[in-house]
RNA sequence: GGGCAGUUGGCGCAGUGGUAGCGCGUCCGCCUCACACGCGGAAGGUCACAGGUUCGAACCCUGUACUGCCCACCA
C-alpha cells in the first residue's frame, strides 16, 4: 500500500538521478528546430544558494521546459561567477577564523589557489543543488567565469577594446573601499540616508580677526583644506574673496576663492575644499590649481598631519578634531543632518572618494548603440517600465572604472618590461619576501604591453615582464558571459546557433550592474543584442518584507525547505506569488499550500490507479464521449491548459500556476473524480478511467515546467495506460487547446447542477443537516431545458448532495417546513421537519433578497438609461436584460418563500 | 531634488473599463472506504483619500497622504 502522504524526498532523488542517468537535460543542435536559448544568472561562488536564486532559476526552468515541450531546441546553460571583490572577502573572513591568517602571509599565489580550492567545493555545492532543484540545466557542459575559455574571452574583449582606444587608465577620483581595499565602479556605490551631522566651522582671517564660517560633515579632513569657496554671486563674502584663512587647529593658511559649484544657500555659502577627499572639491581643486594634500590612507588611516591624530581611524579622527576644536573656540554650531552616505555594496563600510590611477572603459559610443537598442526595443523589458529608467541610465552614463585591487579575479592582461618601464614601476616585499608589482604609473613611463600570456618586451626583448597587479571588475566578465559560454571570441558552432539567447531571466538589482553591460558588449562584439527580452524578478524577501539577511537572522534557507516539503512545493510557491518585477515576501507559511497541492495531486492520482487495476492500456481519450460530466471535464481541461500555455508565454507565471491549480483541485478532484466514483461499479467504466488517466496525464504536462519531480513520478507510473508517451515528460509536447474537445453546452449544464447542488449543500450545513443523512427534495422550475437537465442527470445531483429522493416539475408548490433555495430558475425546497428553524431561514432569505435586490436596482438604473443602452456594446446590454430577468424571477421566488413561513 | 512602484476582506496577494477574486487565517459541521496536507458550508471588503473623464471606474486622468525602491557631486 502506498503511503498516504506524499513524501518527496526519495521520489525527488530517484528521479533526478534518473534524469541525470540519461542525460535528458543535454543540450544537442537541430538545426531543424528554432533554439531556445537562456544562459543562467551566474550565482557567484560565496556560498550556497538562497531563495532569490531558487525564484530567478525555477523561473527560467518553467521557462525552459515549456518551450522544449513546445517543440523549440532548449539549451539552458549553467555556471557560475568567480564574484570578484564578495568572493575574496569570504576568503578572507575564513581564513582569519580558521587559522589566523591574512591574505598578505599565505601571498598572492597562495591566496589565489586557496580561493581555487574553495571554487571546487563550493561550485560543486551549487551545482548539487542545481540538480535538487530539478532545474534542467545542461550540466554536461559547466562554465566558469574563471575557466581558461572564459579568461580568452575577457582578454579577447580587452585587447579589442584596447586597440579601439575604449580602455584607458588614467589618475581619478575614484570610489574606494578602505575595508575591501579596491576602487569600485560608480554603481558599486550605494548611497544610504544617514543621520548625521553638520558641523560649523570657524576659519580665522591670518591676521587673526573675524574671518568665515564653513559648514561640512567631514571636520576630520580640515586637515587636507586648499581652500575656501564660494559663490561669485555671494554678497555677503565679497570682500572676503582673495583674502586668506587659517585652518583650525594647524594654523595653515588658504586661500578664499569663487567658485560655481558652491550653493547659495546651503550651511552657510562657504564650503572647505579638499581635493583630495572629495568628487566635487576635485573638480573645483583642478579648475583653480590647488594643491592636493591626501590625508586619509588607501587603508582609512590618518596621515600626513600632527603627530596627535596620526594612524588614527577615520572615525576616531572625526571625534578628536571635533573636541579639538570646540576647546579652541572654534566649533560654532552642531546641528543634526540626515544625509546620503556613500557605501561598498559589498561590505558596507563607508567609501572614501581617492584619488588614484586606474583602467577605465570609455562608455560614450559603447552606451550610444545600447541605448538605441534599448529604445528601439530589440531588447525588451517585462515589465516595461523598466525601460525608461535603464535608457536614462545609459543616456547619462559615466566611464567605468574596471580596474580593483585585489588578487581574486582575471589579473589585468597588461605587462610591464622592467627595464622599459622601469620609472613606472614600484615594488613591494611580500611577506614571503616575494617582490611585488604594487604600483604602476604610465607618467612615470610605463609602457603597456597587452597580452593574455607573459610575454617578452617588444622594445628590448628582454624575458623578464611582469603583469599589471589589479584584476578586473567581475562584471567584466559577466558582461561578456552570453557570448564567453558559446566559446567566444572563437565563431564556434554553438555561438552561431544559440546566440543571441533568447530571454534573460534575472533580478531588477543588477540591471546597470549587470544588464546593460551585456547589451553593450554583445552589440560591440557580435554586433546584436545577447537577448531580445528581460524577464525582471523581485527580490525574495522575508515575511514582513524586510530584506533577507545573515545578520538580520530572517534568511529562508531553501534547502532546509526543500528537505522539509521537496523542491516541487518550493518552486511552486514560488512561482505562484511571482509577479512580474514584483518582490515576493516569503515565510515558511507561503510553502503549505503548495506542499498541500502536491499532496492533493499525488492522492488524486494514487486513486484513479487504485481503481485503474485490471485495465489494460493504451487508454485513449474517447473522441465523443456521452455523458455529461465527461464531456465537462474535457471541455475544462481544453481551456484550462490553453489559459496556462498563454500566461506563460505572457510571463505570468503565477496565473498560470493559479489555473492549472484551480482546474486540478477543483475541476477535477471536487467533482469530476467525485462524480466519477459512483460509475466505477457501472459498464462504464474503462470510458470513466481512460478520461481520469488522460486528462491526468494531461495536467501533469501543462504543470511539469513549474513542478518537474512530483509530475514525472506520477507520469512514469501512467505510461502503461498512455498512447506513444515518451519516456519523459520533458519529450512530450505540452497539452494544445483543441477547439473539438470545446463544449459550451456541456458546460452550462454542468454549471445548474453544480448550482442546484451548492443550494441544497448549503440548506443542509445551515440546518446542522447530519452529513451521512440523506434527504428529499423538491426541484421546481418553469425553465423546461433547465427542468430537462436537472431531470436527466439528477443522479449528479444525488451524488454530490447526498439526496435520498427528488421531486421535480414546474412550478411546484411549497411544502411546509421546508427551506427554500435557488440557483437561476431553479427553486430548491428541503422539506426539514423537525430540523428547521424559521427565525434563521427567514434571516437567511431576508439576506439573500437583499443581495438580489440590490443587484436589481443596479440593473435598472443601467437599462433606464438611455446613455447606457445606446452607447454600451450591445453584449453587455443584453447582459443586463438577462441579468435582471434572472433576478427577478429568484427575488419573487424568494419572497414567495419568505411569505409561506409567515 | 528627480524617477518608479505600491496602498484591495485579519494577514499575504491577484485582478487594467461592465459592479471584486485567490491562498492563509477565522467560524460551523464532518475521520464520507484518494487525501484531516482532507471534505462540505459560512462570515468578512464604501478596492488609501479628494476631484475629474465615462452610460459605467479598483482599473483611465489630476492632485493629496503614507510606504518601499532606484537615480542625483548641496558640503
Amino acid at each position: 500500500m502506498l503511503p498516504k502522504a506524499y513524501e518527496p524526498k526519495e521520489v525527488e532523488q530517484k528521479i533526478s538521478n534518473l534524469w541525470k542517468e540519461k542525460q535528458v537535460f543535454k543540450a544537442k543542435i537541430d538545426e531543424t528546430k528554432k533554439p531556445y536559448v537562456i544562459v543562467i544568472p551566474p550565482p557567484n561562488i560565496t556560498g550556497v544558494l538562497h531563495m532569490g536564486h531558487g525564484l530567478n532559476n525555477t523561473l527560467q526552468d518553467t521557462l525552459v521546459r515549456f518551450h522544449r515541450m513546445n517543440g523549440e531546441c532548449a539549451n539552458w546553460v549553467p555556471g557560475t561567477d568567480h564574484g570578484g571583490i564578495a568572493t575574496q572577502n569570504v576568503i578572507e573572513k575564513k581564513l582569519a577564523k580558521e587559522q589566523h591568517l591574512s591574505r598578505h602571509d599565505l601571498g598572492r599565489e597562495k591566496f589565489v589557489q586557496t580561493v581555487w580550492d574553495w571554487y571546487k567545493e563550493c561550485g560543486n555545492a551549487i551545482y548539487n543543488q542545481f540538480e535538487r532543484m530539478g532545474w534542467a540545466l545542461d550540466q554536461s557542459n559547466i562554465r566558469f567565469t574563471m575557466d581558461e575559455a572564459r579568461a580568452k574571452s575577457v582578454y579577447a574583449s580587452f585587447k579589442n577594446l584596447w586597440d579601439k582606444k575604449y580602455i584607458y587608465r588614467g589618475k581619478r577620483m575614484i570610489n574606494w573601499c578602505v575595508r575591501c581595499s579596491t576602487a569600485l565602479s560608480d554603481i558599486e556605490v550605494e548611497h544610504d540616508q544617514q543621520n548625521g551631522k553638520l558641523w560649523h566651522l570657524h576659519y580665522k582671517l591670518e591676521d587673526g580677526s573675524d574671518g568665515i564660517i564653513i559648514a561640512t560633515t567631514r571636520p576630520e579632513t580640515i586637515f587636507a583644506d586648499s581652500a575656501i569657496a564660494v559663490n561669485p554671486k555671494d554678497e555677503r563674502y565679497k570682500n572676503m574673496v582673495g583674502k586668506k584663512v587659517l585652518i583650525p587647529l594647524i594654523n595653515r593658511a588658504i586661500p578664499i576663492i569663487v567658485d560655481e559649484a558652491v550653493e547659495l544657500d546651503f550651511g552657510t555659502g562657504a564650503l572647505k575644499i579638499t581635493p583630495a577627499h572629495d568628487p566635487v572639491d576635485y573638480e573645483v581643486g583642478k579648475r583653480h590649481n590647488l594643491e592636493i594634500i591626501s590625508v586619509i590612507s588607501d587603508k582609512g588611516k590618518m596621515i600626513n598631519l600632527p603627530e596627535k591624530y596620526l594612524g588614527m581611524d577615520r572615525d576616531e579622527c572625526r571625534k578628536q578634531t571635533i573636541k579639538d576644536l570646540d576647546a579652541a573656540g572654534l566649533l560654532v554650531k552642531e546641528e543634526k543632518y540626515n544625509h546620503a552616505v556613500s557605501t561598498c555594496y559589498r561590505c558596507n563600510s563607508a567609501i572614501e572618494p581617492y584619488l588614484s590611477e586606474q583602467w577605465f572603459v570609455k562608455m560614450d559610443e559603447l552606451a550610444a548603440k545600447a541605448l538605441k537598442a534599448v529604445e528601439n526595443e530589440e531588447v525588451k523589458f517585462y515589465p516595461a517600465n523598466w525601460k525608461a529608467p535603464v535608457m536614462n541610465w545609459l543616456k547619462n552614463i559615466q566611464d567605468w572604472c574596471i580596474s580593483r585591487q585585489i588578487w581574486w579575479g582575471h589579473r589585468i592582461p597588461v605587462w610591464y618590461c622592467r627595464h622599459c618601464s622601469k620609472d613606472g614601476l614600484t615594488f613591494t616585499t611580500d611577506k614571503q619576501g616575494k617582490e611585488q608589482l604594487a604600483k604602476v604609473s604610465f607618467e612615470n613611463g610605463a609602457k603597456p604591453i597587452i597580452s593574455h600570456d607573459k610575454p617578452l618586451c617588444p622594445i628590448c626583448g628582454s624575458s623578464d615582464t611582469i603583469q599589471d597587479p589589479d584584476v578586473l571588475d567581475t562584471w567584466f566578465s559577466s558582461a561578456l558571459w552570453p557570448m564567453s559560454v558559446f566559446g567566444w571570441p572563437e565563431q564556434t558552432k554553438d555561438l552561431k546557433y544559440y546566440y543571441p539567447t533568447s530571454i534573460l531571466v534575472t533580478g531588477y538589482e543588477i540591471i546597470y550592474l549587470w544588464v546593460a553591460r551585456m547589451i553593450m558588449m554583445g552589440l560591440e562584439f557580435e554586433g546584436k543584442v545577447p537577448f531580445s527580452e528581460v524577464m525582471l524578478n523581485g527580490i525574495v524577501r522575508d515575511k514582513d518584507g524586510q530584506k533577507m539577511s545573515k545578520s538580520k537572522g530572517n534568511v529562508v534557507d531553501p534547502l532546509d525547505l526543500t528537505q522539509k516539503y521537496g523542491a516541487d512545493a518550493v518552486r511552486f510557491s514560488l512561482i505562484s506569488q511571482s509577479v512580474l518585477g514584483k518582490d515576493i515576501p516569503y515565510g515558511e507559511n507561503s510553502i503549505i499550500g503548495a506542499r498541500n497541492f502536491c499532496n492533493k495531486i499525488y492522492n488524486a492520482s494514487r486513486f484513479i490507479q487504485m481503481n485503474s487495476e485490471g485495465i489494460e492500456g493504451p487508454l485513449e481519450l474517447p473522441a465523443k464521449p456521452k455523458e455529461l460530466c465527461d464531456r465537462w471535464i474535457i471541455s475544462r481541461y481544453n481551456h484550462a491548459v490553453k489559459q496556462a500555455a498563454d500566461e506563460l508565454k505572457k510571463y505570468n507565471m503565477a496565473a498560470a500556476a493559479d489555473t492549472l491549480y484551480h482546474f486540478l483541485w477543483g475541476d477535477f478532484c471536487d467533482w469530476y473524480i467525485e462524480l466519477a466514483k459512483a460509475r466505477f461499479n457501472t459498464a462504464d467504466k474503462k470510458e470513466v478511467i481512460s478520461i481520469l488517466i488522460n486528462i491526468l496525464y494531461g495536467t501533469l504536462k501543462a504543470l511539469h515546467p513549474m513542478m518537474p519531480f512530483i509530475t514525472e513520478e506520477i507520469a512514469m507510473s501512467l505510461k502503461k495506460y498512455i498512447k506513444n508517451s515518451k519516456e519523459f515528460l520533458i519529450e512530450e509536447d505540452y497539452p494544445v487547446f483543441n477547439p473539438a474537445l470545446e463544449d459550451k453546452q456541456a458546460e452550462e449544464e454542468m454549471a445548474l447542477l453544480q448550482g442546484v447542488t451548492g443550494q441544497i449543500r448549503t440548506i443542509r450545513a445551515q440546518f446542522n443537516v447530519p452529513p451521512g443523512l440523506k434527504i428529499k427534495v423538491l426541484l421546481s422550475t418553469a425553465d423546461t431545458k433547465d427542468l430537462a437537465v436537472l431531470q436527466k442527470y439528477q443522479n449528479y445531483i444525488f451524488a454530490m448532495a447526498k439526496l435520498e429522493a427528488a421531486q421535480m416539475g414546474a412550478n411546484l408548490p411549497k411544502p411546509k417546513q421546508t427551506a427554500t433555495g435557488v440557483y437561476g430558475t431553479v427553486t430548491v425546497y428541503i422539506p426539514l421537519e423537525g430540523l428547521i428553524d424559521f427565525d434563521k431561514e427567514k434571516a437567511r432569505l431576508d439576506k439573500e433578497l437583499a443581495i438580489i435586490q440590490n443587484g436589481i436596482n443596479n440593473r435598472k438604473r443601467m437599462l433606464d438609461n438611455k446613455n447606457f443602452v445606446n452607447n454600451a456594446p450591445k453584449q453587455q446590454v443584453e447582459k443586463a436584460k438577462a441579468e435582471l430577468e434572472e433576478m427577478l424571477l429568484r427575488a419573487q421566488q424568494i419572497k414567495a418563500a419568505k411569505e409561506d413561513l409567515n
